[in-house]
RNA sequence: GGUCGGUUUGCCGAGUGGCUAGGCAACGGUCUGCAAAACCGUGUACACCGGUUCGAAUCCGGUACCGACCUCCA
C-alpha cells in the first residue's frame, strides 16, 4: 500500500489521494439495479466499471464491504406508478415474485460477466422499519413535512440551513423551481417544487404498502440507499458509486436525507462512471438503440453483425475509462475480440513458460520491463486507468511472444524478471482485470491430452509429406474451433 | 432554455506544454510445405479561428458540431 491511488471525485470535481476513513478499510457502496426488467448493457457496464474498482482496492491490499443494493420497491415511473408494481400487472405474477425473477437473473448476467459478488446485497423491502425510522428523524430535525399522509423533504429549509442542495451535480434551487416538470403525482402537495418524497401514501390499488405513522404507504426511492448504506457503512464511509445519470437527483436527495437525518455528509468520495452508447447516442429502448446482453453474445441483433463473447464485452469496456463515454459499434467489438483473443493467448502462452536455468545478470531489457511492471500499477492508481494498464499489458504480451518466439532470449533477462513478468501479468488478467477463461475444456486434462494426440498424429503426417492428413487435422480442428499455430519448438493451439 | 462534458490518425480509444499510448484494420518483410499465429518495419493524427509561450493537439478566449443531465434511467 505504498503506492498511492488518486480518485477523481465528483464532489469536488478533482481527483484526489484516496485516503480512507480507516486506515486499511474502506467502506464502498453501488447503487444497484431496480429489478424489474431484464439487466440493460448500460448497467453492466457500470456494474463492471465498479468491479474493477472493488477488486483494484482488494489487489493493493484493502479490506473492502462492498455494498450494492437491490431496488425492488418505491422507484417510480414518470406517470407516478411503481416500476416493479406494472411489470409484474403485466407479467401476471406477484410482486415479489417478479423481483425475485429478475434478481435471479441479474445476478446470472454479472456472473457471466465475471463479476465479484458485493460483500452485503441489502433489499430496499427488508428495510422498511430502518426506512421509516429515518423519515421520523428527518421530520424531527424540520428538514420534512407530512401532507395528507405523505411525507416530504424541505429542501428550501435544508438550503437555507446548509446551503447545499445541488451541490453534487452543479444546481440552483432556484432553477429547479421553474424547471421543474409539472406533470408529476402528488405535485401540488409539495410546498417547493425541488421536494421530494420520502414517503407516500398509497392509492387502494396499490399492492406493495407497508404501516406507518403517517399513512399506509411505500417509501420514496432515494430513501433506501442513504438507509442502508448508512446501516452497513457508518453514519460517513469511503466510496459511494453510480452512474453520472444518478447525480441528479437520486444521490443528491440521498445526501440531502443523510444530513438532515444525522448531520452528517455521507460520503467521503463519490465516483460516477460514464454512459454507454451505441452508434454515437445513449442506448434507450424508446428509440429502438438498444441491445440486450444476451442479443450482443449471439449477435441476434440489427446492431452486430455476429455474437460476442462475454469476456470480449468486459474487455472492450476496459478500453475505455470508466468516466468517459464508450461507444459500441459492430466494428470496435470486433477489435477487441481479437485484441482480447491475443491477450488471453499470451496469458495461456506464460502461464505454462518456465526459465530455463537459472540467470541473475540483468540488462537494460529487465529494466524496460520492470518500467512497464510499476507503470501498470502507477496508470491504476491514476483513477483506475484501466484503458492505459492494458496498454502496459501489451507491452508485456509483445515480450512474453518474443520468449516463446525464441526472438527474444530468455538468457537476455533474468529469472527475476521473468518470474515478476509471469506474476504481474497474471495477476492483472485474471485478479484485477477479472477476465477468465471461457470455455471449461481448457481446464479439462483428457481433452487437452486428446487436443495433443491429434497434433502428434499431424506432426507424424507432416514428417512423411502427408500433407492431405495433415491439413484435414488442422482443417476440421478449425471447424470444432481450435486453431493450431505450428512454431519454432512444436505446434501450439488455441480456442478461436 | 439552463448546467456539464466531448470533438484525437481508416475504426475504437488513452494521454501529454517539447519525448512511440494501446487494440483493430492496412501495407511491406521474417518464419512456414501452405496457412494461421508470432515477430520486425511503415503511417506522423489531435474540429475551426484567434491569443499566451522559445515551443500547444495539450493552457486561455471565441465559433461550429455532438452528447449527457435538468425528479424514468447505470
Amino acid at each position: 500500500m505504498e503506492n498511492k491511488l488518486y480518485v477523481y471525485n465528483s464532489k469536488t470535481g478533482k481527483k484526489e489521494l484516496f485516503e480512507p476513513i480507516n486506515p486499511g478499510h474502506v467502506g464502498m457502496y453501488v447503487c444497484g439495479p431496480t429489478v424489474y426488467n431484464e439487466v440493460h448493457l448500460g448497467n453492466v457496464r457500470t456494474f463492471v466499471s465498479f468491479d474493477i474498482i472493488y477488486r483494484y482496492l482488494k489487489y493493493l491490499g484493502y479490506k473492502v464491504r462492498y455494498v450494492r443494493n437491490i431496488t425492488d420497491v418505491g422507484h417510480l415511473t414518470e406517470s407516478g406508478e411503481d416500476k416493479v408494481l406494472k411489470r409484474a400487472k403485466l407479467e401476471q405474477l406477484e410482486p415479489m415474485e417478479l423481483v425475485q425473477k429478475y434478481t435471479n437473473m441479474f445476478h446470472e448476467m454479472m456472473s457471466i460477466f465475471n463479476t465479484l459478488n458485493p460483500d452485503i446485497e441489502p433489499r430496499a423491502t427488508g428495510h422498511l422499519i430502518e426506512q421509516m425510522e429515518m423519515v421520523q428523524e428527518i421530520l424531527d430535525n424540520g428538514y420534512a413535512y407530512e401532507q395528507n399522509g405523505s411525507v416530504y423533504f424541505d429542501t428550501l429549509k435544508f438550503n437555507k440551513d446548509y446551503k447545499s442542495y445541488g451541490k453534487l451535480s452543479g444546481r440552483k434551487i432556484d432553477e429547479l423551481f421553474t424547471e421543474t416538470r409539472d406533470n408529476l403525482k402528488n405535485q401540488d402537495e409539495k410546498r417547493h417544487a425541488s421536494d421530494f418524497a420520502i414517503w407516500m401514501k398509497a392509492s387502494d390499488e396499490h399492492i406493495m404498502k407497508w404501516n406507518s405513522p403517517w399513512s399506509v404507504g411505500f417509501p420514496g426511492w432515494h430513501l433506501e440507499c442513504s438507509v442502508m448504506s448508512t446501516k452497513y457503512l457508518g453514519e460517513t464511509f469511503d466510496i459511494h458509486g453510480g452512474g453520472n445519470d444518478l447525480k441528479f437527483p437520486h444521490h443528491e436527495n440521498e445526501i440531502a436525507q443523510n444530513i438532515g437525518a444525522r448531520g452528517v455528509e455521507p460520503v467521503k468520495y463519490w465516483l460516477h462512471s460514464n454512459m454507454l452508447l451505441m452508434n454515437g447516442r445513449k442506448m434507450s429502448k424508446s428509440d429502438g438503440n438498444t441491445i440486450s446482453p444476451y442479443e450482443l453474445f449471439t449477435g441476434n441483433s440489427e446492431h452486430v453483425s455476429k455474437g460476442y463473447s462475454p469476456m470480449a464485452v468486459r474487455f472492450f469496456m476496459l478500453q475505455s475509462h470508466y468516466r468517459s463515454t464508450l461507444d459500441l459499434t459492430d466494428q470496435a467489438m470486433q477489435a477487441a475480440e481479437k485484441g482480447y483473443k491475443k491477450l488471453m493467448d499470451a496469458a495461456q502462452v506464460v502461464e505454462n513458460m518456465q526459465y530455463p536455468g537459472n540467470n541473475n545478470n540483468t540488462t537494460d531489457i529487465d529494466e524496460k520491463i520492470l518500467t512497464i511492471l510499476s507503470a501498470m500499477e502507477n496508470d491504476m492508481n491514476d483513477d483506475f486507468n484501466t484503458p492505459k494498464a492494458l496498454a502496459d499489458t501489451f507491452e508485456l504480451v509483445n515480450y512474453i511472444n518474443k520468449l516463446k518466439d525464441g526472438h527474444l532470449n530468455f538468457k537476455e533477462i533474468s529469472i527475476d524478471t521473468f518470474n515478476k513478468i509471469k506474476d504481474t501479468f497474471l495477476k492483472f488478467i485474471y485478479e484485477v482485470f477479472g477476465f477468465r477463461k471461457e470455455t471449461a475444456g481448457e481446464d479439462n486434462a483428457m481433452f487437452e491430452g486428446m487436443i495433443e494426440l491429434l497434433i502428434s498424429i499431424r506432426n507424424e503426417a507432416r514428417a512423411n509429406k502427408d500433407w492431405a492428413t495433415s491439413d484435414l487435422i488442422r482443417d476440421k480442428l478449425k471447424e470444432l474451433g481450435i486453431q493450431l499455430k505450428d512454431g519454432k519448438d512444436g505446434t501450439g493451439w488455441s480456442k478461436i
